[in-house]
DNA sequence: TCCTCCTGTAATATTAATTGTTACATGAAA
DNA sequence: TTTCATGTAACAATTAATATTACAGGAGGA
């Protein structure tokens, strides 16, 4: 399995915010064009995006803009925002384990703190990154 | 997306055979009434298990024993033996991002970094569990 | 030897999630 | 009032995960 490239996507939307915002309408068909993805998708992340407050889209002929400083926002902002992870968390946990044996009744006691402090970790260090600490755009001079 | 439940499956066999070996043959009729899962789901993590080298099968009637002292064994090495995540990591990249956009053509460069980085602690952090780290069974001694 | 238990694996089905596509009603700006 | 875009529904296509049936073949016990 593989988290969802909505989390690509949704940084790659941010990060075309960033770049153009002022400058060009960001459009889901522009961002469509830029991110090699159908336009729906597209507005499907923003929508998700908007929900979390994280950008606003006025209608008429704007396209998306930012609504709190892009820098600031981490990248586990942009994770719960599209849900990249299914609710019940980053494992998915065999669903009918045995309680008649006692491997099976323990399983879950056994496992489930080990589990959630690994998600944890891996949280933190999404929330450790925001969209200032990604590299920035290299312009390539002889163009 | 869910990390596949053969990673949590793969512990619960592992920790069948620490408890029952010796005493009654862990086969996979058996493991299937501990864990709830099918006996041929359960035979193909077994041989995954069996490739890389933690546990043996010896054909006959003896079941499943273990090759390596099982407490050493770390919540990585499972994870990596049944190939709970793809191959190409643990984040799904967009795959068409537009070189002809300034941020098409760098949202690599500026994301793949941080993805691997934000890998690489989430494996450290199942390196860093083995599986007697993992609480102990316990016993209700009302039974 | 023959029977039985078990493994290994193929083939196929089912389910769920992701991603893609078409279509269209509606809002806002020119 | 025309034009451009959004929001969303409906549905298709794809992929991965999981379940199920079936069966050939190894190994031990009778």
């Amino acid at each position: 399995m593989q988290i969802s490239s909505r989390f690509t996507i949704a940084v790659h939307i941010l990060e075309c915010i960033k770049y153009f915002e002022g400058k060009i309408p960001v459009t889901s068909d522009f961002l469509s064009g830029s991110i090699g993805v159908n336009a729906v998708i597209i507005r499907r992340i923003i929508s998700h995006l908007k929900a979390a407050g994280l950008v606003k889209v006025e209608r008429g002929r704007n396209g998306v803009i930012s609504s709190r400083p892009l820098d600031e926002i981490t990248l586990y902002d942009v994770y719960v925002a599209v849900e990249a992870v299914s609710s019940e968390g980053l494992f998915h946990f065999h669903g009918n384990p045995n309680p008649k044996c006692p491997v099976g009744k323990n399983i879950h006691s056994m496992l489930d703190d080990s589990l959630r402090e690994i998600q944890r970790v891996f949280e933190e260090k999404l929330k450790s990154i925001k969209l200032k600490d990604l590299k920035s755009i290299t312009v390539d001079i002889t163009e």
